[in-house]
DNA sequence: GTATTGCTGAACACCTTGCCCAGCGAATGC
DNA sequence: GCATTCGCTGGGCAAGGTGTTCAGCAATAC
């Protein structure tokens, strides 16, 4: 488990610049193309890569609120809870969380008013005794990796 | 603003196999490549598709826990907050929330033991006045867009 | 000392990409 | 009604990347 430098630099460049190929990313880092590869492969099969899959914007999609909701599920109700949370598409993610009964999932909707909506759809199954909403305002840090990525190789190098 | 059928199924293809070529799309669409290339295209400079960056498992990485952070701040500290956490490379994500001062962040650690370690670091600055602390112990639905795209799509070809 | 592992540099055929074009149907504007 | 514009089609082209394999070599492990 863990990265090397190699693969830091590796998984860096492909994050600023995803469209480079495997021949470009190898005069970059100056090293051998197939070199690159392997390590791609590996970095793959590890799990560390899960995939390319594209990053859509939900705003640009009609979706320009974002709200976190914290659930308060009834005991015993959990699978249940989880497999409607999965069959609204504006769920975007959902974890549970520590303390009884606890979850937390991402919300979307195309404006305040539409919120309530989808909140309505959320929140409406038995199971659920309380929830409370929290809009998003702002996103000063959007979800990143990059910063973790180099820790992690820098890390690994010092051993 | 919005997407069509077209744009849905691309998306949808992408997600599910990143690794398609334009080439490939077209076939398994049935449509033209210049069609699949000019609508890549004008998804990604409407800023539908951010990127394609990889998407990288932290706990691959050596980070295995996930906690979710909701942090109260001191008025007009908002900036030096931001800044701070920005800085700091367990924390994932930031948003700020409804409500006067609250942030919520996403943070990683390398275990329990090591989240105390990133609490500390994230809380221990001046302009947070309370933070309370969700730890992550399943992950039912991953972030996912998959269905909200298809329901925009969907809605699209309504219209 | 020997085996194993990982990187290098090169070669090969194959295929995709990026770009161009003309034609055409449908929606739009006059 | 008629002309224009727009998007999709299907084709072609040169250029370059990909997938794969190979031998050589250095560092490491046994």
């Amino acid at each position: 488990m863990g990265i090397d430098q190699l693969d830091g630099r590796i998984i860096v460049l492909l994050a600023r610049e995803p469209r480079v190929g495997v021949l470009e990313m190898s005069r970059r880092l100056g090293v051998a193309r197939g070199t690159v590869q392997a390590r791609l492969d590996r970095l793959t099969s590890n799990g560390v890569i899960r995939g390319f899959g594209p990053d859509v914007d939900p705003a640009a999609l009609g979706y320009p609120v974002t709200a976190f909701a914290t659930l308060q599920i009834r005991q015993g109700q959990g699978p249940d809870v989880r497999a409607h949370l999965a069959s609204v598409p504006e769920v975007l993610e959902l974890h549970t969380t520590t303390g009884t009964g606890d979850m937390l999932c991402r919300l979307v909707a195309r404006s305040n008013a539409d919120l309530q909506r989808v909140i309505d759809r959320v929140v409406g199954f038995d199971g659920i005794v309380r929830a409370s909403t929290a809009i998003v305002m702002e996103n000063p840090v959007p979800l990143r990796i990059i910063p973790l990525v180099e820790q992690a190789a820098e890390e690994r190098a010092r051993t």
